[in-house]
DNA sequence: ACAAAAGTGTTCGGGTTACACCCATGG
DNA sequence: CCATGGGTGTAACCCGAACACTTTTGT
């Protein structure tokens, strides 16, 4: 049989939560093919590394981020989606919380900037099509785990977490309805420290009780947000 | 920088509905490593096909059966999860019908074998783990996709549904409560001809009608059974 | 005092759950 | 006529959906 010459990448759909709005991390590209286009952070997989090893480091190479949850989003293959060579792409979805990390450009990278979701710039190869199947499963799995904390700060408003779910879920949420449905799970933790938003009353912080709900997760609770 | 040395398969999660039992098709390989042992049929992608191009054509050659529902399932690529090469794996998970096709050991495999999934043999490399994840997917996506279908004769009796429900999700259904429920759904055909399962009143066949689920799919429509 | 955002309870309806008896056939 | 599996309806309960006014602050 033939040597395979098949590529192995991994490449990140990388979102953030920023100014009240669904942002997603892209690095310029340096090289060709789609030189200065922009594209997901990615790149081969070394020969020692895991495939969520690869990923990490990509991320830290190119972006300077590191990255709150990561998981594995989807695997793609076509013959033809890298006009020079054969590439398989394993894609992971990852959630950062943008406040948290400076990014930069490093090693790989002509530049790296967050994007608004609906202000995108031209994708490289598939990355679209990437980024699409990676929103509707944010937008999915907001709904049955509670991943929309790995967006926020972490003491964060009710109201930003409503804004969150509301911005990301495109549609609106009953204000009460949401935050007796919240507080019913008892993953939250309301702080003392209340916070003013500019004018109107002040708001009551609060934290995610992430050990509590991986307790309660263990013994079968399940997230569930319609 | 080096030319990289990671080979790409594929493998295959093979689920069969037999004599009210669940199985996996597995094959016994014929070539070093695991020579001889029990494992998920797969192998090298090739230079030209896609990635489903390669599950269907191994699964052709190395058991002979067509799939009625495949989708993709994960990528593993731990480095040492082949002890000769590294090779990263995409996984599929796939639906037949057994009495549908003659298994048969072709090119790759020493033999084929549908197995039931509490009497499994030793299997080569990572596919217990494989096989664990699939089987977690096959228990999820029956309650909210109509999948069993896709194990099911074309003709059936809606005890043998209920049966293949109880079965996989490990649990007792109300008869009553679960026959309302899927007729409510509106896709099942129910025929004319009745069956008689030996003793017992005789019972009617139903058929799935899979455009309109489709159809109705379009539209909005949810399948969701607890 | 007014504007802006936060906080809070109740009612209604639909869907899920629990539950038991009669029917049609074969032996 | 008995054993076996098939087929059916109703009542209770719970959860999700709808809905509007008061509170606290800044200007």
């Amino acid at each position: 049989m033939i040597q395979q010459q098949i590529k192995v990448a991994v490449d990140a759909v990388v979102f953030g939560y920023k100014d009240k709005q669904l942002n997603v991390l892209l690095i310029k590209r340096k090289v060709a093919p789609f030189k200065n286009s922009w594209a997901l952070p990615g790149g081969l997989v070394l020969e020692h590394e895991s495939l969520e090893e690869a990923v990490v480091r990509e991320l830290h190479e190119e972006t300077n981020v590191k990255v709150n949850y990561l998981e594995q989003l989807y695997s793609f293959g076509k013959p033809d989606r890298d006009p020079r060579n054969r590439v398989v792409s394993i894609t992971y979805f990852a959630l950062v919380k943008p406040e948290n990390y400076e990014i930069k450009a490093d090693t790989d990278a002509e530049d790296v900037a967050w994007f608004t979701i609906d202000r995108l710039p031209e994708l490289a190869f598939d990355h679209l099509h990437i980024l699409e199947i990676a929103k509707k499963r944010l937008k999915n799995k907001l709904t049955y785990e509670p991943i929309g904390f790995d967006l926020l700060a972490d003491k964060f408003l009710f109201s930003d977490l409503e804004k969150l779910y509301t911005t990301i879920l495109e549609k609106s949420i009953d204000r009460r309805n949401f935050r007796k449905k919240i507080l019913s799970f008892n993953i939250l933790k309301e702080l003392e420290e209340k916070v003013s938003e500019g004018r109107g009353r002040p708001a009551n912080l609060f934290q995610f009780k992430k050990k509590e709900y991986f307790k309660l997760k263990e013994e079968g609770f399940l997230f569930d947000i319609k």
